[in-house]
DNA sequence: ACCTATTCATAAGC
DNA sequence: TGCTTATGAATAGGT
């Protein structure tokens, strides 16, 4: 249509393929309000130009991305909810490895925290061997327990942050997008604290 | 264009609308290809019919997700990133408080254990109170190192593996969601040993 | 950006 | 739904 008929091949032209663009993507735009107002259809147009600059048309009282979620069910194509489920996914399986470490954690600070790592059993020889009694020796490590008790505190703390923090998310998850616009800032606001971390355990008596 | 002109208005003839309505979604998907071919642009046109039916055109050797992530980063719109941003800074955080966590238990296992928490200190007492001489309760103390010890190579496995899984989701998300088609399964061949947990560095000397 | 000859899309009818 | 055709719309090429 126009004053000579044209293949329909790329214009090579650059002008003139400028210009045909310029004036069919009008025209394709005009088409998808029109059929959007005559038949009651919706309608999602997006249009690049080889430049990079882009048009789009979406039919009104519609967002781009309603269509977009529509598509998805209707096409059952997956659009952006294949990285979406490895999200999921991952969340899920590094929640159960933060149990394990918290479950190890416990282990650690209680049950076994009666035993002492090797170095620090070789140091405590070497004082003794240098002269100081038992007393000493515990007197010295009396003055660090407050420092480790609180590091206790701090850690426990962090911990239950952090589990509530995933219990937060792997919920949001699988209540879909819709109601995953909150700031992340707005997770700490929705501790309230956790019964999860339990608290220390120690039991020298029973290994002894 | 036809035998009459019409108003661009919705047409109530319920037969009539679902005529012009395929014959004008042909006459815009053929538009569409043309202009793909004539001026080498990027389309995509997606369709709904008031009965729900779906009908798409997406110019060939594109992806709709590609066409919809130049549309993201040329128009700045959202669409489903708000979720995935969520997502992002979610994980960013947590893994911030992961390192926090490890830096915390590093301190715990390696500097800090020099000290005792206050309950060992009066079981140690008590026992030495009880006539045991202070080479018996190292004794003891040292029967326990071994366990502790293997529980502590456990632990670093398990912070290391999740280090790396969270290594390896940020460097994806920044990726972008075309290399996340991944199973989450995949993320446990992908680790090589990483050296970011640090070995123990006890310091009693420094302490004492 | 405007003009217009020409081709194309399509409304109505069957 | 598909075919036909008169008609209005879109547009290629020129200015």
């Amino acid at each position: 249509m126009g004053r000579g008929k044209i293949e329909i091949k790329r214009i090579e032209n650059s002008t003139n393929r400028h210009v045909t663009y310029s004036k069919r993507r009008n025209g394709i735009m005009k088409k998808a309000k029109e059929i959007t107002v005559l038949c009651d259809a919706k309608v999602s147009l997006i249009i690049f130009a080889s430049s990079g600059k882009m048009h789009e048309y979406c039919s009104p009282s519609t967002e781009l991305i309603s269509i977009l979620d529509e598509y998805h069910r209707t096409s059952g194509k997956k659009l952006w909810d294949a990285k979406h489920e490895n999200l999921s996914n991952e969340i899920d399986r590094i929640k159960k490895e933060n149990d394990s470490m918290q479950i190890e954690l416990r282990h650690l600070k209680g049950e076994d925290i009666t035993s002492l790592p090797y170095k620090e059993l070789m140091a405590l020889e070497d004082a003794l061997e240098n002269g100081l009694t038992c007393m000493d020796v515990l007197d010295v490590a009396r003055k660090n327990t407050k420092f480790l008790e609180d590091d206790n505190k701090q850690l426990h703390f962090i911990m239950t942050q952090q589990q509530m923090s995933f219990d937060t998310r792997v919920q949001m998850d699988h209540q879909g997008y819709q109601r995953a616009a909150h700031d992340a800032a707005d997770y700490n606001s929705q501790i309230p604290f956790a019964f999860r971390v339990q608290p220390m355990q120690p039991n020298l008596h029973e290994r002894m």
